[in-house]
RNA sequence: UGGGGCGUCGUCAAGCGGUAAGACACGGGAUUUUGGUUCCCGCAUUCGGGGGUUCGAAUCCUCCCGCCCCAGCCA
């Protein structure tokens, strides 16, 4: 950690931090559990930089473990996913990439172990009887008729369960700890379940699959995990990892510490009701660039660094809220304002006719690539007679706050010549402007006037026989409300889908130098926003998705205005 | 009315008995060939509420209030 960067510390560092002080431990060994059955996504990102960070920190490392107990869910598909998605991220977990399911030989000889310490029993109970049997949550439950089993029965049915001689439903294994628990998961949960269903992994090997919470905590002492980090809505089962940590052989007992998982405004981040919009087609799929996916960022433009920025300034604490997505944009600009090239490229173009400028007549017009970074130089852009500006950038009868162009007024084309608008040409039906003509100051080339007369804007441009056209995919919020889950009574949180998240230009005119964008590259059009190559771009037809505007000062005076 | 957590600025979040950091947002102003960036300035006499302990409390005690999670053979 850099001693000048002010991230306030958390309180999982600071339990860590006394860990290696008093000699527990002398390194944080850690690990990202993700369930390989949907795509990860920004707040998977927050425990993803806590754990590859914490153990970053402390000398240790990370592991990549899958969670794969449950084969009805689980895909090869997200497995992949979620391995591009961390290593985007900018993590490595190099050898140590896990799959619970590879200690199921291991989980299974230890389910073998508490039965015959009397620990735990099949129960033939079915589901809904489980369920009639545990109570409620202020009545104890009762034990179930079979808890008594003897041992020798119980291995002998258990064996029988694993050999596939029992319908799915028919049997589980249980833990036996305590039905009147007021903490119902220590209410004999059970541990194994017989599930006839290939692995995308095991393939047909096994038809009982362990349970998470037998799974877990075992499979981190195996790996010697040290700090075990999950959200808040697994502190009800700290006692119950616990337990079968200290009622098991086991190398190690890692602790379990729970923090507050990460919520934002305008955003939802629970795996089913993503997958419900990949499902409808809502959206293009788990990467469409609306999306809270790492795959719909990464496509949006969102930079890595911006991300774990982001996630270092949200802090690590028990208090469960939602940040204002505003601050991720923020994280996001901040970083694109630092490593952006600069572009012209007119998304809702006009054209304008330089009625002085020669017909035939064209120059190159030196502009520089990034104030914000030097060294990354100049580029060469052509002007000529006609050029395209910004629809936006012209009014005919301007507010008095409005200062960009408008007829008689004088504004300068950036890094070119000041012009004024002299007339104005109007479809004769529509109505809609067709052509400025403007008139230029051949000795305000370059953009200064040697008379030091101002004004008060600076349009970008681009030359219209030069221009590349282009296809630009503007994105906004995917829901309306701050709150997608606050909904009316019978509504569900599709109610609340922005019907303008996606707004797609098609003849978009941008500057010759992009004529070489790749899918990936990311730009700042000026005065427009930043924006990223999408992957389906090609040389005949460039396409841009805009990760973010630029901050809107005049956005905002016309609000204000308005109301 | 069982258990487990959590309540500090609009939003995150420090603070760990010595007199309320920081960031985003918001509002003002300066500089500017991006109404961008950058830079200044403002923004909790008060920490969910009431009592108490103490020279001193956001921090300790106590009662109350509010919010979240748990009754999958999901993770």
């Amino acid at each position: 950690m850099n001693e000048n960067d002010k991230t306030p510390s958390h309180f999982i560092r600071d339990i860590i931090i006394n860990d290696i002080k008093t000699g527990k431990h002398a390194a944080a060994i850690t690990r990202f559990p993700p369930e390989p059955n949907g795509y990860l996504h920004i707040g998977h990102a927050k425990s993803i930089c806590l754990n590859f960070g914490m153990a970053q920190e402390f000398y240790g490392r990370c592991h990549l473990r899958f969670d794969d107990t449950n084969p009805t869910k689980e895909e090869m598909e997200y497995v992949e996913s979620i391995m591009q998605d961390v290593k985007w991220l900018g993590f490595d977990w190099g050898e140590h990439l896990y799959y619970a399911s590879d200690y199921y030989d291991q989980l299974y000889e230890w389910a073998i172990d508490l039965i015959k310490q009397g620990k735990a029993y099949v129960d033939d109970l079915s589901a809904e009887q489980v369920r009639q049997y545990r109570g409620t949550l202020t009545k104890p439950g009762k034990n179930s008729p079979n808890r008594e089993r003897p041992v020798e029965e119980n291995l002998d049915l258990f064996e029988r369960m694993r050999a596939g001689k029992f319908d799915e439903g028919t049997h589980v294994l249980r833990a036996k700890i305590d039905m009147a628990s007021p903490n119902l998961n220590m209410r004999d949960p059970v541990i194994y379940r017989i599930m006839k269903a290939s692995h995308h992994r095991t393939g047909d090997k096994w038809c009982i699959y362990p349970m998470y919470d037998f799974t877990h905590g075992l499979s981190d002492a195996l790996e010697g995990i040290t700090h075990s980090l999950c959200t808040l809505e697994f502190e009800d089962h700290r006692p119950l990892y616990d337990w079968f940590l200290d009622e098991l052989d086991v190398p190690c007992h890692p602790r379990q510490i729970e923090f507050a998982p990460l919520n934002m405004t305008y955003t939802i981040l629970s795996k089913r009701k993503l997958l419900l919009l990949v499902k409808k087609n809502l959206v293009s799929g788990w990467d469409d660039p609306r999306m809270p996916t790492i795959s719909g960022i990464r496509r949006r433009g969102y930079p890595p660094e911006a991300i774990r920025t982001f996630v270092d300034r949200i802090g690590v604490a028990k208090r469960e809220g939602t940040v204002d997505f505003s601050l991720l944009e923020y994280c996001v600009r901040e970083n694109l304002n630092k490593i952006a090239s600069r572009v012209m490229a007119v998304i809702n173009p006009v054209k304008i006719i330089i009625t002085n400028y020669p017909e035939e007549k064209s120059e190159e017009l030196e502009c520089v690539n990034n104030p914000e970074d030097p060294p990354a130089g100049t580029r060469m852009v052509p002007f000529s007679r006609e050029l395209f500006i910004e629809r936006d950038d012209f009014m005919e009868n301007p507010p008095k706050k409005f200062y960009r162009l408008a007829p008689g007024r004088e504004v300068r084309l950036r890094y070119a010549y000041f012009i004024t608008c002299n007339e104005v040409i109007k479809d004769k039906n529509t109505g809609e402007i067709t052509e400025i003509f403007c008139t230029y100051d051949p000795a305000t080339k370059g953009g200064d006037a040697p008379d030091g007369r101002k004004v008060k804007a600076t349009l970008h441009w681009v030359s219209a026989k030069h221009a590349l056209t282009a296809e630009v995919r503007l994105y906004d919020q995917l829901f309306s409300k701050e709150d997608p889950n606050d909904v009316e009574e019978g509504k569900d949180f599709l109610s609340n889908l922005n019907p303008n998240s996606l707004q797609i230009l098609k003849e978009c005119r941008i500057e010759p130098s992009l004529s070489t964008t790749k899918p990936g590259d990311r730009f700042q059009f000026e005065r427009l926003g930043y924006f990223y190559t999408d992957p389906d771009s090609t040389a005949e037809k460039p396409v841009f998705n805009r990760t973010a505007t630029l901050r809107d000062t005049w956005a905002k005076i016309q609000k204000k205005t308005e109301s």
